[in-house]
DNA sequence: CTCAGTGCAAACCGTTTGCAGAACG
DNA sequence: CGTTCTGCAAACGGTTTGCACTGAG
């Protein structure tokens, strides 16, 4: 069925791209779609399931991730792996469509920010060693502000100067 | 027992960090880490076993992972993960211990820059975010010059431009 | 009716862990 | 000699897949 009431503008974009490779718009898709784009954070699979129950959906993980895999196809949708053993993921039509990720070492919390910079770097390897960019991830790890204000201090582990070889 | 006799220097290094922590230096830990220290690669898992093998050792997966999680420990070694469903290590004692990644998506080959445009981002965030940078990573995904040679061009898949409601 | 989608459960695969036996110090 | 490591194999956990069933057109 899909009545498409109540889907947000972006689902229905999702739609459209369904529509356009010949693929079947579904309840369930259009579901999992929603549950992203209503987000503004990036989602875990268990997270995004959670937010389906929530509203009164019960749809496969098998589904779940099958759909994920169309949104990130259709570049709605983007795919983070912060190291944390699996997968997130976060709609790519906020305010700043290409941003970049500050990861606290403490608390996990993942925050955004903007780096014209990296665009200068991208035009210099393709220039100077003939590498053609396509995207990027720039992800800083660290301490965020609540933690550092929570007196938080990161023990150094490791060889302090491990570059000098006796 | 360990000779030491024609373990690289590196090894030695990752020898005086063991015993630094308190732990033995093992035939298993040295072999594995001459591995890592005498490429100048990325290498997985099976890479290193199959390079252990080839070297006339016979060390166990599990020894290998648990001994790369020393090296990583010591700092001497980084744990990347460029989206292949498996993780690779390089070591950080050439010549350019902080670097980037220019990752070509035909062919998988990786490559090394320097970007001390990061630098300049890290002190960034942390003026105007408050976030304390300790370690970043940048990769560049793209098409390596061989392949560009070669005539590779990437289908842009997905929406074209994805950024506007209908 | 037909065909793809869905859900379940099993398979997958890189990685981790438990434990008996071997090695280090 | 006690402690830790090693190797094997089993366990783990996120993700993928096979397959019978359901639903849309």
């Amino acid at each position: 069925m899909s009545s498409d009431i109540g889907v947000s503008p972006y689902t229905r974009l999702f739609g459209r791209y369904l529509r356009e490779i010949g693929l079947p718009v579904t309840q369930q898709r259009e579901t999992v779609a929603d549950v992203v784009f209503d987000s503004e954070g990036h989602l875990s699979v268990d997270d995004i399931e959670q937010e389906v129950r929530a509203r009164g959906a019960r749809i496969g993980k098998a589904t779940i991730y099958r759909t994920l895999d169309l949104l990130v196809r259709s570049r709605l949708v983007e795919e983070h792996d912060f190291g944390e053993g699996f997968k997130r993921y976060e709609h790519r039509l906020s305010r700043h469509p290409v941003h970049e990720h500050l990861i606290c070492l403490e608390c996990g919390s993942v925050a955004e920010f903007e780096s014209p910079e990296v665009f200068g770097v991208e035009s210099r390897v393709k220039a100077e060693l003939g590498f053609q960019p396509v995207r990027h991830r720039l992800d800083i790890y660290g301490l965020c502000k609540a933690c550092q204000d929570a007196g938080v201090t990161l023990t150094p582990e490791g060889l302090i100067c491990p570059i000098e070889t006796v």
